[in-house]
DNA sequence: TTCGTCTGTTAGTATAATCTAACAGTCGTT
DNA sequence: AACGACTGTTAGATTATACTAACAGACGAA
């Protein structure tokens, strides 16, 4: 039975967000340097994104995320910043934060979590 | 290159600790009812927690933690405790609470953690 | 034009964690 | 004594995700 949990698959679609603030256009290569992976890794991870139809991929190789991937993007993108801004607020150092809610950006539920930015906002 | 993130292991040695607060012993099909997976799923598991030192395993089957494996099982236990309760008192159904703490107690760094639990205190 | 670099793909390997299926031992009941 | 239930183990399959190695195409520089 498959765990649903897809971790991976909204990590590459959040790096792909981030990038695409930071780069005129996305690729594999970048994509590749920015996670660590190898790009043969990503090679097939762009594969199953393009299969699932959260990205696209231009005759070039640019990378663009199609809606739902970008919601999916930009749900795991707020989780982040917000989780590892409120880590660093409590005395985290920076790097361990991000790092942390890293991992935690993919766990929590709906519920959890707006609960918590609920909270945090307060 | 192996994950560093014995998440698996952790979650096998937390409820160990948990069904041994519980029952007078503890065996292998305990631990899969607990967990709803398979009794040679648990096996297989049991069987590396052996050869990592994190329980021994008398002839009748019963389980003990060593101090290694008591040690991870109570680092867990109470991040799973504080966290729960926490999103719990956020009102997060206890359930869905219960289940998100079960997922982010194994990611969280001790520096977050710590962070936390000094911040829930107050 | 040819060569080297960059990029991307494919095939095959590895590991972790689950599963099903089949089997072995213990133990109480008939 | 034999059978059936409970428990545990092993072998093999499956899935996910990364890896290495080998190769193909594009493109700029010599």
């Amino acid at each position: 039975m498959p765990v649903t949990n897809n971790e991976s698959a909204e990590n590459y679609l959040e790096t792909i967000l981030l990038l695409s603030k930071q780069l005129p256009v996305v690729r594999s290569v970048d994509v590749a340097n920015e996670l660590g992976f190898k790009k043969s890794s990503v090679s097939v991870a762009m594969k199953h994104l393009r299969e699932n139809s959260h990205i696209t991929v231009t005759d070039s190789g640019f990378i663009y995320l199609t809606d739902t991937g970008r919601e999916i993007a930009e749900m795991i993108y707020e989780r982040h910043a917000l989780l590892s801004s409120w880590l660093t607020s409590l005395g985290v150092d920076p790097e361990v934060a991000s790092e942390d809610a890293c991992k935690i950006e993919h766990d929590l539920s709906k519920e959890s979590f707006e609960a918590i930015k609920k909270f945090i906002s307060k």
